[in-house]
DNA sequence: GATTAACACA
């Protein structure tokens, strides 16, 4: 009898392991087949073995989900832990595979209640995490309140996913109350609240908190860095980066920067333009013998391109042993930037042909190409293939470098008539494209109407007073100069952000800008000139260094 | 059977 069992047990596990194995959906259901026709196994080892395979199919790769969907829609009455492993399969999923409208794993939820089985907390969390992601704000809460109700509360995963859904939704109050609540505060807590502040635009709320954590791990640091980054406190970050790294040489110390750590703080060089650093971060992926997996090698294509340096982009590119959509249309968006309109389509050639399928983005990237060499047919060629072949649909920035190409190219009926006629409500960049074609061109009219268009819509916006006025001063009328520049001071229009330059020496990024008081901007641009000094060679006629020189004294 | 937090292309 013992032996038997014995046997049993290491059948089951077998067939378990043999799961964990399978490569497509028939061997899955070769497996699924033996499991219901064999005799040896008993029913609970029958359920056990079909929650794995539930497991299996619906978890660990997620394209078999529709097979672990038929799997279950013929279990008769699903236990908890098969709802489980539903819900957060469905929570998982990423959104493009997902049906938009409905939320399968709300649904589900629902169906698990109607029949009488109470969630557990592992339910609560994988169903926040999909309101989260949903920024379903209602039924989050409808959720906290469930959890208060069914005593779940107090587990801090329910805690943690709670606390990250409101930081995410923007209800950072809510999510601080709940954080200040809990008895028991693990890492997660502390990044999810600290994630809060960042997207809340609240920096230094989440560096104080970030300050006051005693066991930060790598993605605490992530986190702040990439907070800083998109708060444009570029310098701030890569401070950051650099206390990190410093931290990470202590060998007692377990933090490191990881892939993410390289992937943002590229993305941060690419966008204010710091070679040095970047370059240095290139540097630090060989050294470190870090894998430079798709992102990274992405993020450096990004970065050399985006900071001029083309050659370099491309040799990342050619060493890249795989290429995925992404990569693709970075190298395409460099090359289109660096107004190579022909090299930027032979390159979309090649990832058609190597049959990686274009997205969006990759036509942005050649619409701005075109716009930027002036290639007025290829444009609307390539807008029909989008449309046409790829049915991809056009979004409002597909529009705006439409109308960016036909107004650079003079042809402002046919852009207005695109403004006029596209399915889609105008923004500032289609009308702000029309408006910089007809201050191209010389069109006051039309211009009028255009600058109308964005006073509306951005009413405080400095922008495109400025471009109205330069319009008009080209036409001679300096009159209506004038009277515009009267209505930016009756309706205290200003310049909002005051412009901000960064510059590199020596690795170090330096960050000035125009509010400073005079006598730091003075010694800013002072010590910058400085460190120009002996590396420009300067023309007697343009001598413009001594000119700076002299407005600053 | 299993949990929450961070990243890249416009």
């Amino acid at each position: 009898m013992l032996e038997s069992e014995t046997q049993r047990f290491a059948f089951r596990n077998a067939i378990a392991r043999l799961i964990e194995t399978c490569k497509n959906t028939t061997e899955l259901k070769q497996i699924h087949a033996q499991i219901i026709a064999s005799p040896k196994l008993a029913k609970r080892d029958h359920e056990f073995l079909i929650s794995r395979l539930l497991y299996f199919s619906a978890i660990s790769i997620p394209r078999f989900l529709s097979y672990a969907i038929s799997v279950f829609q013929r279990i008769q009455s699903p236990d908890l832990g098969i709802y489980n492993i539903m819900i957060r399969a469905y929570a998982t999923k990423r959104e493009r595979d997902c049906d938009t409208l409905s939320c399968p794993a709300l649904k589900l939820f629902k169906q698990m209640l109607s029949n009488g089985i109470a969630p557990d907390s592992l339910t609560i969390p994988f169903l926040v995490k999909e309101c989260t992601r949903r920024f379903d704000v209602g039924s989050g809460r409808c959720l906290h309140g469930l959890g208060i109700k069914s005593g779940h509360c107090g587990d801090i995963f329910v805690q943690n996913s709670l606390t990250s859904f409101y930081s995410t939704c923007g209800w950072v109050d809510s999510a601080r109350n709940l954080f200040d609540e809990m008895c028991d505060r693990d890492v997660v807590s502390w990044n999810s609240m600290i994630t809060g502040y960042l997207k809340g635009g609240n920096l230094d709320e989440a560096l104080r908190l970030f300050r006051s954590m005693k066991n930060k791990n790598a993605i605490s640091w992530n986190s702040i860095i990439t907070g800083f980054v998109h708060g444009c406190r570029t310098k701030d970050a890569f401070d950051l980066f650099r206390e990190m790294l410093c931290l990470s040489e202590d060998d007692n110390n377990m933090v490191k920067p990881d892939k993410i750590t390289i992937a943002t703080v590229l993305s941060a060089c690419a966008h204010v333009g710091a070679f040095d650093q970047g370059k240095w971060v290139h540097s630090f992926l060989t050294r470190t013998g870090m894998e430079c997996d798709m992102v990274i090698g992405t993020a450096l294509v990004d970065m050399y391109g985006k900071c001029g340096y083309l050659r370099q982009a491309l040799d990342v590119f050619e060493e890249m042993p795989e290429k995925d959509t992404l990569a693709w249309t970075a190298m395409i968006s460099v090359l289109a930037l660096h107004g190579h309109c022909k090299k930027a389509f032979e390159a979309f050639e090649k990832m058609e042909a190597e049959g990686v399928k274009p997205n969006h983005i990759t036509f942005v990237g050649l619409l701005s190409a075109c716009a930027h060499s002036g290639s007025v047919e290829r444009g609307r060629q390539c807008f029909e293939l989008m449309t046409k072949a790829y049915l991809i649909e056009p979004q409002v920035h597909h529009y705006a470098c439409m109308v960016d190409i036909l107004s650079r190219a003079g042809l402002l009926q046919e852009a207005e008539k695109l403004v006029r006629g596209m399915p889609l409500k105008p923004d500032v960049f289609v009308w702000g494209a029309l408006l910089g074609g007809c201050q191209i061109h010389g069109d006051v009219k039309l211009g009028e109407r255009a600058a109308k268009c964005l006073i509306d819509l951005e009413p405080l916006n400095h922008a495109f007073y400025v471009n109205l006025c330069d319009i008009y001063a080209k036409a001679g009328r300096f009159e209506d100069v004038k009277r515009v520049r009267a209505l930016m001071k009756e309706k205290e229009i200003r310049k909002e952000v005051a412009g901000c330059s960064l510059i590199e020496v020596d690795g170090t990024v330096h960050e000035f800008s125009v509010t400073g008081s005079a006598e730091i901007v003075t010694k800013q641009i002072a010590w910058i000139l400085n460190a120009l000094n002996g590396e420009i060679k300067l023309k007697d006629d343009m001598n413009w260094v001594q000119y700076y020189i002299l407005e600053i004294q």
